[in-house]
DNA sequence: TAGATTGTTAATCGATTAACAATC
DNA sequence: TAGATTGTTAATCGATTAACAATC
């Protein structure tokens, strides 16, 4: 166990971890080894051991590691074991999917908010939710704490809105418009176009 | 200008290059530099100037880079200088935000078929599209000789589905679906999973 | 010309891999 | 015990940065 700072690269690998150890759990595993995770998620047996053990001493020589008990301190170390209340921005056609996603469940999120500045869209229920009025999102984020937001917003509109977002105290964006966005050290982009994604394959065919 | 392999940390930052830089055209600039160009993107001005430099010379000392050649010379690098046409397999609420995307235009893609095995969606119009039967996939896909598919699929049939494109075919997977998929070594795999992409966040709030 | 900015080299920094003692 | 597998070290490999001659 080190208490020395961990590289980004490293943490950015431990939610696919956990989500290969969360599928072998499903399937009734109890315990796995580095080697078969490796194999699983497409990483060297070393660089699981050493990315793991940047964190304690999670295995046992000769068993590998028991699969419940990594689960837990994966969860710990990302701060999903618990459930973080996220805001959406943007009630288009990939805002509806996301709020419909049943796959934030158990991996530590739930959309509590919708936002869109397109007043027809105001009041429009999506799922469980009612559209809010964009000009009440810095309030509203504020008011209730939110750390973490997800924009499906056009691209001329993100950086407007990011910045507000981070106003209202947001610290993690997960940015859908396909634009990159400017933000202080201490706010977390991650970015999701499928464009972008394409194009970084389409070099190799 | 060389000939070596380039690595593939390069190749995934030229579509952020080529994105802002399609943006800063749109906005009407005609040149910028490699300082301008990594304050737009969060990448240092020297990085810029290796990556590009890896493909030739397209730089002029003292005024910078032209926009518009360098639009050309990343699209061409990327293969992003034609229409690739792409399939579509899951008809799903992220399959129709995919399929009404108005994103893929202009950027190197369009679907031109949508794929799902649940026989109440097949024959169900998706904007322009009528979802086609996932049994008939192998087939058309090969007839087509598409290259490049975006998966929409449940966990569980993602990597049947995949193995399924790939004997058809495609070489480079979109994967939407919240599990590594193993593929051989010349099909490439890119992953979007929001609830991945939120736990990479997480850690540092 | 003077100023600006590239392309490239060398130095630095960081990440991955291989190997193995420790030990379950 | 014998076999398996961890955690860790040292070696290797690769990526980033700094600096600057070349030159527009």
């Amino acid at each position: 166990m080190k208490a020395e700072k961990i590289p980004d690269i490293i943490i950015g690998r431990l939610p696919v971890y956990l989500r290969a150890l969360q599928r072998m759990a499903d399937s009734g595993l109890k315990t796995t080894s580095s080697q078969e995770l490796g194999e699983h998620v497409g990483i060297s047996a070393a660089q699981i051991r050493k990315d793991i053990s940047q964190f304690g001493d999670f295995g046992k020589q000769g068993t590998g590691y028991s699969i419940a008990y990594l689960l837990d301190k994966l969860r710990e170390i990302l701060k999903v074991d618990r459930i973080w209340d996220v805001a959406l921005v943007g009630a288009g056609d990939i805002g509806h999917a996301l709020a419909n996603y049943q796959g934030f469940k158990d991996r530590g999120f739930r959309i509590t908010m919708i936002f869109d500045s397109d007043k027809s869209k105001v009041g429009q229920k999506i799922g469980n939710f009612t559209v809010e009025d964009a000009e009440m999102m810095i309030e509203k984020v504020k008011a209730a704490g939110l750390k973490i937001a997800m924009l499906t917003v056009p691209a001329s509109e993100a950086q407007g809105v990011a910045d507000k977002l981070i106003q209202a105290g947001v610290r993690a964006i997960l940015n859908y418009a396909p634009i990159n966005l400017n933000t202080p050290h201490n706010v977390k982009v991650q970015y999701i176009d499928p464009a972008t994604h394409l194009q970084r394959m389409t070099y190799y065919l």
